[in-house]
RNA sequence: GCCCCCAUCGUCUAGAGGCCUAGGACGCCACCCUUUCAAGGUGGAGAUCAGGGGUUCGAAUCCCCUUGGGGGUACCA
């Protein structure tokens, strides 16, 4: 056991994101390993663009991922847990405002009028001049008298923080001594927005250090404005808790991992069919490595394997086809009744959009997992697999029911050939033992390639040309509609 | 512009001075297996370790420069 206490401090200004969603399970990872505390705090202060509805998608999400947390608001029902609430910044506006008056009172900060056209004018005025953006420190120096008259004309001033002069230096537990001249800083920091709301740099700050967060592990976005944070940490009297900033997720053109140019949203590859553990074992291994051979690996695995030694420092391209396969390992390693499970959605999703007349019962399901398990890169595919199972009216191409070395005229007879067998073998022959060789002889009786003319079947039956293995498939039809459709297939080529 | 960070196969990575004629995985290509599709097996192509200087008997590994890439630079987070 130690004392560590680190948190994933999300923005419900979104669905759970890719990256938060790493950054979350590096927290997790480090916090179990070391036996520590995962918390979890949302950082609702830009009110315009947080809702509800994306607090409870990260929640959830997270919550799905497996990346449960010790410390938490209070949310769907269950209560707050933890002593350090609340654990919403806008429930802790009060504390923001007397970090701010002490920092006010110290002279660390003062009130700054300048409203945001001024600031605005004043800034793209040093960008066009190719000079570094900062504040002109304007409010910096107002006297009693001067402030007075901003109050008068009904200003509300926001709070600036004094950035001091020097150089700011911390050891990065992934990137080791960083220091940074604090000029390079932008000049003073508004920590309080007029109405009271603080901003980020200044709300993670004071919660942090109210929280006792220890660890700050976090994207290397961040990285920049470390020193605004050390400086501010200092200013309040408050220990400067250890960093350790991750590698960024990027999109394939490099850049940092963005919704315009890629799926960013949890939500989304759940949707897709993508299971909790490939996801998870997936983004550990997005910048961090055992530095073994080992690759599919539990949430389990990955707490006991943790070393944030080992973390990358450059970026990683998001790999959407090896996040398949290792949603595919997955899949396979899946206990029968729990993959069953995870799939009757994916089932019922493809008749609530029309694709199937119905759907399988959950003896049903099980029944298919042989066939289907080694077949399904994502849950979602299970439609395309098996969907012909459960329609009612199937109608399939005169063209593909005509394997390449055939004419229409063998197709023709090939199927009526086999029609004949299967019925004539009655229920008792109707398995996947007794099919396979009746079939085959049949094909053999008549010169015919077996593979051709278990094509033909194939087409006829499913209406396609790629299936899980013929026999499963057909006596997961039924004797009946299998006879039918065979028929019916006879038909078209027919006509 | 300024500040900071980074740099091994297309991608994720192993590698912490000699074990490297640079290993694994995904993807790709063959072949095997095979009723299709997968899965699985075997093999292959794929990285002059971004480039250039040092240091050293010896450098992918240490130092410097260059180049390239990324991030930051808000009364967003």
């Amino acid at each position: 056991m130690t004392t560590a206490r680190v948190r994933i401090a999300p923005s419900p200004t979104g669905p759970l994101h890719i990256g938060t969603a790493r950054t979350a399970l590096f927290n997790y990872l480090y916090a179990r390993h070391v036996g520590g505390t995962f918390i979890l705090r949302l950082e609702d202060t830009d009110v315009v663009r947080s809702s509800a509805e994306f607090e409870a998608d990260i929640l959830e999400h997270l919550h799905w991922l497996g990346l449960e947390w010790d410390e938490g608001p209070a949310a769907g029902g269950l209560p707050e847990r933890g002593a350090f609430g609340p654990y919403r910044q806008m429930a802790r506006r009060e504390l923001y405002r007397a970090a701010a008056e002490r920092l006010l009172a110290d002279d660390r900060a003062y009130p700054c009028y300048c409203i945001p056209d001024e600031l605005d004018a004043e800034r793209h005025r040093l960008e066009a001049a190719k000079l570094q953006p900062r504040y002109s420190g304007r409010c910096a120096t107002l006297t009693p008298a001067e402030r007075a008259r901003f109050e008068a004309q009904g200003r509300r001033p926001a709070i600036r923080f004094r950035i001091e002069p020097g150089v700011v230096a911390f050891d990065d537990m992934v990137r080791g001594r960083v220091e940074i001249d604090a000029a390079a800083l932008g000049g003073d920091l508004v920590i309080l927005r007029a109405d009271g709301t603080p901003l980020y740099h200044f709300g993670v700050v004071v919660d942090d250090a109210a929280m006792g967060i220890t660890h700050v592990i976090r994207g290397e976005d961040h990285l920049s404005n470390t020193p605004k944070h050390i400086l501010l940490f200092r200013a309040l009297g408050y220990p400067v808790p250890v960093f350790a900033h991750l590698p960024l997720i990027l999109n394939p053109d490099r850049t940092k991992m963005s919704k315009r140019k890629s799926q960013t949203a949890v939500k989304d590859y759940i949707a897709e069919g993508f299971v909790r553990e490939a996801l998870v074992n997936y983004l550990a291994l997005l910048g961090w490595s055992t530095g073994t051979e080992e690759e599919i690996l539990s949430l389990d695995d990955l707490v006991g394997r943790f070393d944030t030694g080992a973390i990358q420092r450059g970026g990683a391209v998001f790999d959407r086809q090896r996040l398949e396969w290792l949603n595919g390992q997955w899949i396979r390693l899946l206990a029968d009744d729990d993959l069953a499970a995870r799939l009757a959605p994916f089932l019922a999703a493809e008749t609530a959009a029309g694709r199937t007349d119905r759907t399988p019962s959950p003896a049903e399901i099980a029944a298919l997992l042989p066939m289907v398990r080694e077949r399904l890169p994502v849950l979602g595919a299970i439609g395309d697999l098996v969907g012909f199972l459960y329609v009612e009216d199937l109608v399939p191409d005169a063209a593909l029911l005509v394997p390449k070395r055939w004419d229409a005229a063998t197709a023709r007879a090939g199927l009526m050939a086999a029609r004949a067998a299967i019925e004539g073998a009655g229920e008792a022959g109707f398995t996947v033992l007794a099919l396979e060789p009746a079939l085959r002889g049949l094909a053999d009786a008549r010169g015919w390639k077996a593979g051709d003319l278990f094509m033909a079947i194939r087409v006829a039956i499913s209406g396609r040309t790629a299936t899980p293995p013929l026999f499963e498939s057909m006596v997961a039809l039924g004797r009946e509609r299998t006879l039918s459709r065979l028929a019916r297939a006879v038909d078209a080529l027919a006509a």
